[in-house]
DNA sequence: AATAACCTTACTTTTACCTTACTTTTACAT
DNA sequence: ATGTAAAAGTAAGGTAAAAGTAAGGTTATT
């Protein structure tokens, strides 16, 4: 996840930065109103941190102009209390959402895993997939196999809506260790193997002789929705 | 549609009746804080203007103890300028809205028909929900099983309101959070849980075996109004 | 003061899933 | 072809993370 701060009390700046940095947060940060508004608009976030006093633009004009420009580009703003929040409040400047100084991390965290959580209309075109005599239903996290309940772990959701968003595409087992299990590799086990053991087990006719789930071999794994190929 | 009106300024008061129900609202008006507050509380309104500054008790109180009791009533808050905003604005009283005085009427008329479009769907189709032997009245804040009152604390109808608006679905922790408790985040405690278990004790046939609100290993919680699935 | 609501803490239970170890298949070099 | 090494398939048990649960403490409400 990509984050713009722009920002230009230094301090403030820091402390942010480490904090989302910790977290797991790609951050970018700028100090100038003007340059901030040109950086979000040439390059690609998923949310912008926004101050509303700043040097060169204020935050007021560049949310509108975002939201202008990027109206899916989600914006939190970041104001003083009192005053500048009636501009806010009063005024529809169209952030999703905005904190007032001083905030504590653990909110700031919070709000931002709302904001990029309800900024995801993806994941409902994703909501249900069928392939075969299988449906999966992503928001209940059931999955039926002709018309029967099969039990799926969390896990397993989490596979096969990785799979299903690059159909037809060949998946190294270490793509599915990033998206599905995080960064924390786990050197050479044969955990990705056995999970897909357990999915052939569970969605395929024959587990012993897949037809959509089916390795490549020296190179991953490939899910496809029609059986061939 | 039903408003209350609690303002103590008697030539305020009566602009602001009079324009209301030339508008077509229902408007009903009292003067004392306390007493506005039984009055909000024991009968039926869709929106509340509110005065800050009140003989008997604030509106800050008032506001606080609406939300508490009836999260679903509207409340708009009328202000003077200056600290009195500071106020609203730096505490999280849960208003919906707030007009710092002297304000025009078309823009109390533009608010309150934003107050009233935004909390209008869920307040109205959830005015009652039944499953199982129990049926829940968000108006009356009243819950039965098997035709016995059940007393639900305001924090368990809310969570049940959120439930029931995301039937089937599969809720995170974090969803809960954010919707019943705001972001005032508790990092990493049971606190959700605990809440789900006294939901289970008090709704559900053997708390234990919970049929209707189920956990989902690794995702969070889901609710089903008929058991299975 | 008593009651209730609610959050936290700490302990218990459950189970998903990770590792290990072994077997089978495949590619390809000889 | 055929041997062999690497890759993938597979089973099973142990374990740590997640959920269940109870109890105590704090604060608000009567």
């Amino acid at each position: 996840m990509d984050l713009l701060i722009i920002e230009d009390d230094i301090s403030i700046l820091r402390g942010l930065k480490d904090n989302l940095t910790f977290e797991g947060y790609q951050v970018q940060t700028i100090g100038d109103g003007l340059e901030g508004l040109k950086m979000a608009l040439e390059h690609h976030f998923d949310l912008l941190l926004l101050d509303l006093m700043l040097p060169g633009m204020n935050g007021y004009e560049i949310c509108r102009r975002i939201k202008k420009e990027k109206p899916g580009l989600p914006v939190i703003m970041l104001t003083a209390r009192g005053s500048e929040m009636d501009k806010i409040a009063g005024l529809d400047i169209g952030a999703d959402d905005y904190l007032t100084k001083p905030f504590s991390i653990p909110e700031l965290l919070a709000r931002i895993r709302a904001v990029l959580r309800r900024s995801k209309p993806e994941y409902d075109h994703l909501a249900e997939f069928s392939f075969a005599n299988v449906k999966l239903d992503f928001k209940k996290f059931q999955a039926t196999v002709n018309d029967t309940e099969i039990k799926l772990s969390s896990k397993e959701f989490s596979i096969m809506k990785y799979f299903i968003e690059h159909e037809g595409e060949v998946v190294q087992r270490e793509d599915l260790l990033e998206a599905v299990w995080g960064y924390d590799i786990m050197p050479d086990t044969r955990t990705v193997d056995n999970s897909i053991l357990d999915l052939r087990k569970k969605l395929e006719e024959i587990p012993s002789d897949p037809k959509h789930i089916v390795s490549v071999r020296g190179a991953g794994y490939k899910f496809n929705a029609q059986a061939g190929n």
